[in-house]
Parts: structure tokens; sequence; C-alpha cells
RNA sequence: GCCCCCGUAGCUCAGUUGGAUAGAGCGAGUGCCUUCUAAGCACGAGGUCGCAGGUUCGAGUCCUGCCGGGGGCACCA
């Protein structure tokens, strides 16, 4: 029985309690069922009553003891107990909670997931670093975090598409391409230029392609430096991507958006809303009737676009292609953005607490014997994706991102993640699963198979009933990320159910021990080793971390 | 000055969207391997949940103010 099953018990339980006379009230669609901290608390614990009480015109106490009576009448429960201010504490029988590892395993890599979110079609944008430079610290927390949370927003049913916005028009690439021909000829970088050896190796890399581009007329290197400066930049952003795990569904142009006139077309259809006027000679926004602390400009005085330009006509772009639901990930260097943001979809006549999220996250830091980290063969302080992966791997570079709040800033001690030991999270996670690994490599070894069915009331040792109880709170672990946006509440349970697992792994011994013959209970316990195996593999899987099977 | 985030055990952080006695890990202490991976497990100490009010049956969680830390407030991108 799973805590949804025991849900709809409880919903059942209290309709029959309203029939039988026994409770004034209409009957809720769904109630909260909660695994207590306090196993002296049952398995499960609903507040239900004490939600009930109110409508029922009842002590919180009267009303539960009006559904217990009901549900005792279930044979999947064992028991019902009214305890405290009115919570029901309720404990399963034995083969009720074993059943859950048939169920699970039978599921396999669907087991998870759900249609909760299928109504939603969901535009992802994250990343979005610009074509001048690598990934670097903080676009990675980014790119684990987005593409995790793009996996089990997936898992929850939702329709997403990831989107990685190129801005690939305007100032910076101009910039970008004159340091590039600055590195060419040996000259210093421009002012608000880049520097780095990635711009002297992209450079070289022209050169060698063009030899007389540091002959050519200023107007006419420049562009190429710009089109193949790019085009170079971008390739090595999506290969580090890549090999981190992440791919995009949409690299999406600014300079094609350009080019399609959808900038026009936004400014437009913005002025037919009533929010567009014109001051100083530039045409502006009234993002302040939206709650923007002040208006923005949307056109220069010199006829140039803004970045707020390409804000406005990218969000446009994104309904228009039929996404309700925009989810923006911002570093919290950017977190002035989410009151334009909000602003321009308003603008737009849509509703900002809808159609428009931003996620704000804080920055990361790197720790070395307890100081920041430095890259020391360079002279910038800048740290790039392929620099943490170099340090950490990618599983462990992408689990130390994924499994902390957004809203907190986060030190990452390599110390600590490069560690090949528990003390390390995600070593722990995957050791259990390279455990389970072996375990069941030993089975087969032996000629012990788990069959086509088991009894599910031997799984009855407390550690059994703890282990079957956490993998229960798997869906509703990843449905509750999905719908907060919190991927590292994944992770956070990972690492309790690798506990729960040790400790079952210590307290029951699952394959027969010398000539003894396999039981029934070795059977029974396989498939629960079996059903931890699969919730373990994918959850790593929604966090992009492999689950290793040796370790 | 205004806006956003944070403040929970010595350290790093969770806290099931308002529930029962606030939890892990690390650090430090003591035990547990002649058989499934000891990269593990078991046993304890450690707290005014920054401070002060408020909302209610009930607040770490919601509201207000204050203190402290981080970040941000362009006709830049």
């Amino acid at each position: 029985m799973t805590p949804a099953d025991l849900a709809e018990a409880v919903v059942s339980a209290i309709r029959a309690a309203v029939d039988a006379g026994d409770l004034a009230v209409t009957p809720p669609d769904s109630v909260v069922i909660e695994r207590p901290k306090n196993r002296d608390h049952g398995d499960y614990a609903t507040n239900a009553a004490l939600q009930l009480a109110k409508p029922a015109g009842r002590p919180p106490r009267d009303v539960a003891e009006a559904i217990a009576a009901h549900l005792r009448t279930s044979t999947s429960i064992a028991a019902v107990e009214v305890a405290g201010p009115g919570f029901l504490n309720i404990t399963l029988s034995d083969a009720a909670q074993g059943e859950l590892a048939r169920l699970i395993v039978a599921a396999g890599s669907a087991y998870g997931t759900s249609d909760t979110l299928s109504k939603e079609k969901v535009n992802l944008e994250f990343v979005s670093a610009n074509p001048t430079g690598p990934i670097h610290l903080g676009h990675t927390r980014w790119a684990a975090l987005g593409d995790a949370l793009g996996r089990i927003l997936t898992a929850a049913g939702a329709d997403v598409t990831r989107e990685y916005y190129l801005n690939d028009a305007g100032v910076q690439v101009d910039r970008f391409a004159e340091s590039l021909r600055a590195a060419a000829l040996g000259h210093e970088a421009p002012e608000d230029g880049y520097v780095g050896d990635y711009v002297t190796a992209i450079a070289d890399r022209i050169v060698a392609a063009h030899p007389d581009i540091t002959t050519m007329a200023e107007p006419d290197a420049l562009a190429i430096f710009r089109r193949e400066g790019m085009e170079l930049m971008l390739a090595e952003i999506r290969k580090s991507l890549a090999e981190f795990g992440v791919e995009f569904d949409v690299y999406f142009s600014e300079q094609a958006m350009r080019d399609k006139g959808e900038l026009d077309a936004a400014l437009a259809s913005l002025r037919a809303h009533g929010h567009v006027f014109e001051q100083d000679g530039a045409v502006w926004l009234r993002t302040t009737d939206f709650g923007d602390d002040k208006d923005r400009v949307v056109r220069k005085s010199d006829g140039e676009w803004t970045y707020f330009a390409g804000d406005c006509a990218y969000y446009l772009d994104k309904r228009e292609r039929g996404f309700d639901r925009l989810i923006y990930m911002l570093g919290a260097d950017h977190h002035g953005y989410v009151g334009r943001l909000k602003a321009v979809c308003a603008s737009f006549g849509d509703d900002p607490d809808k159609n428009v999220e931003v996620l704000i996250g804080q920055l990361v830091n790197l720790l070395k014997d307890g100081e920041p980290f430095r890259m020391s063969k360079r002279a910038g302080t800048i740290i790039w994706m392929t620099d943490l992966v170099d340090l950490l791997g990618v599983d462990a570079a992408r689990y130390a991102l994924s499994r902390y709040s957004t809203d907190s800033p986060i030190d990452i001690d390599l110390d600590l993640w490069a560690k090949q030991t528990s003390d390390n999270p995600v070593f722990y996670v995957q050791y259990a699963h390279a455990r389970i690994s072996s375990l069941l490599r030993n089975a087969v070894e032996l000629g012990i198979t788990r069959g086509d069915d088991y009894d599910p009331s031997l799984l009855a040792e407390p550690q059994e009933g703890e282990l079957l109880g956490a993998l229960g709170e798997f869906p509703r672990v990843v449905t509750s990320a999905a719908e907060l946006r919190e991927p590292h509440r994944v992770a956070r349970y990972l690492e309790s159910l690798a506990g729960t697992y040790h400790r079952f792994y210590d307290a029951c011994r699952v394959l027969p021990m010398g000539d003894e013959p396999a039981t029934d209970t070795t059977r029974a316990r396989l498939w629960l080793v079996e059903a931890t195996r699969v919730v373990l593999a994918n959850g790593l899987g929604l966090l992009g971390v492999s689950a290793p099977e040796r370790m």
C-alpha cells in the first residue's frame, strides 16, 4: 500500500463516516498523509480530523474517532489510533506494507513518475551564458540544477522544453570580436574587452584558418572574428555542457529573432496594450505600472535596441510557441530582473503570477583547506565549468551543486567532495547502489532468483518496514520537488534512503550463509533490495548522476 | 535610501508548503567484520530555531519592526 493508496483509504473512510451519519462534513478530495519522524506515531499519520473539526463543528478527537472506526475495517490497516490533538496514527499490516516492493520492481524506471503536472507546457530557460566566454562556476550551478529540474518536471508529467538564450547580438559580441583581433595582433585587450587564455586560443585558431586576417582591413577582420569566434565559443560551450550531461532542446538565437523583426513586432504589441511612451528621444515601457522599480528603455535615443527589448520579444516568442509557464533561472546578481520580467508579462496582458516564474540562485564559492580556492596557473580568478569537472568529476560536481536550496549560497569544499569516503554525500548514495548491485551479482552466482512473486508479510523486521516506508516516499518527493522547483529535495531524500538501506543491510542478512538453502525470506528480501536499487537509480538519474554497479 | 536572499547543534545544512518531543552529516568518544562491498552500522553529548511583537487550537515555518551577513538597484549586456 502506497501513501497515495492510504490517502484514498482515509478519504473513503471519511465518506463512509458521512454516509453512516457519524460525521456531517463535505468529504475532502484528498488528505495529507505524513510519515511521522517518531515511529510511536505509526507508519503514517494524518491530520485530516484536525482539518475537518471546524467544518464539522466538533472537537478534533471526536472527528478522528469517527474516521478511525471506518478506517479500521480495511484489511491493509493493522491499527489506527487517535493521538495528540486529533491525529490519526495508522499502522499498516506487514503484508500491505511489503506489497510495495513488487509495485516498485514492476514499475522499474517509471517508479516515481506521475501525471501531476501533465497540463503544464513549461519553457525552462537556464545557463544562457553569453557566447563570449566559457561556462563559469555560477552558470554551472544552473546547468546542474536546471537540468535536474528539467528531468524532475518531466518525471512529474510536465511537457518541458529546455532552452538556452543565445545572446549573439549586440555590444558584447562586438567587444568579443575586438578582443580576439587584439589578441591576434598581440595588442592589449580593448577597454571592457575579454581577456584570458581562451581568448588567445580562439584567436589563434581563427588566424590559423585565415592567415591573412592580421593584415586585413579592420571591419573585414572584425566580421570574421565575430562570426567564427562566436561559433567556436558556442561549440566549446556545447561541448562542455554535453560532457556535464546537459542537453538543450533549443538554442535560441537573439540575432535570428532580430532578423525576423520580432523586436518591432513586440514593441508594436506593447504599444497596442498601451504601456509604451516616448521620452528624451527614447522609447520606454511603463513597467512601473506593474510594480517594477523604474520604467525601462526599449529603444535608445540613438535608435538601438536595448537588451531589455530582446527580453520583451523573447517573452512574446515563447508565449506564441504555446508555453504557458516560463521558468527563468537567474543568478543572484540578476535578481533585479524579476520585477521587469514580471512587468513584461503583465504588459502583454498575461498573468505574472502564473506565466512567469523566476528562480534566483545564490552564489557559489569553492573552498580548499578552508580558504577561497583560486586556479593557481592562471592570472584570472574565474573558475570554469571544466575546471570544476577536472577537480571533482561530473558526478560529484553535479551532486554538490544540486543538493542545496537555490536560496542558499554554497561553499563547495573541494577536499570533501573529492573524497572517496562516506563523508562525501554523493559517494554515500552511490555506494548504496554499488553495494546492492554487488549483492545482486552474488545472488546470481549462487543461482538464487527472486522468482515471480514473494510473500510480502515476510518483510516484517523493523528495518524492512523503515526501508519500505522510505521507498514509498519517493513519488511524493519527486512531485514536491517538481512543484516547488526544488531539486535538492531529491538529493536529500536519496541520502536518507541510502542510510535506511545501510541500516537494513546491517540488520537483515539477505543471501544465505554457507550451505544454507535460500528461503522465502531470502526471496522476499531480494525483491526489497531490487526495489531499493530501482529507487536509488531513478533518483540519481533525476539528478544526472550515475548509479554505479561497482565502486 | 530602496529591493531580493539568508540567519536552526562547535562546523556544513535539512526541516514534508502551519502540526506531536526541531533533524541529518561532519568533528570529537565507545563498540561491531573467519561469509552479501567496514566507502558500512550501532550507542550518546551538543539548541533561547538572530531579537521583539502579532495572527490561532498550534509558528523554525505566515505578518510587522529591528539587528547581522550576502547580493542588486544603467538610454550596460
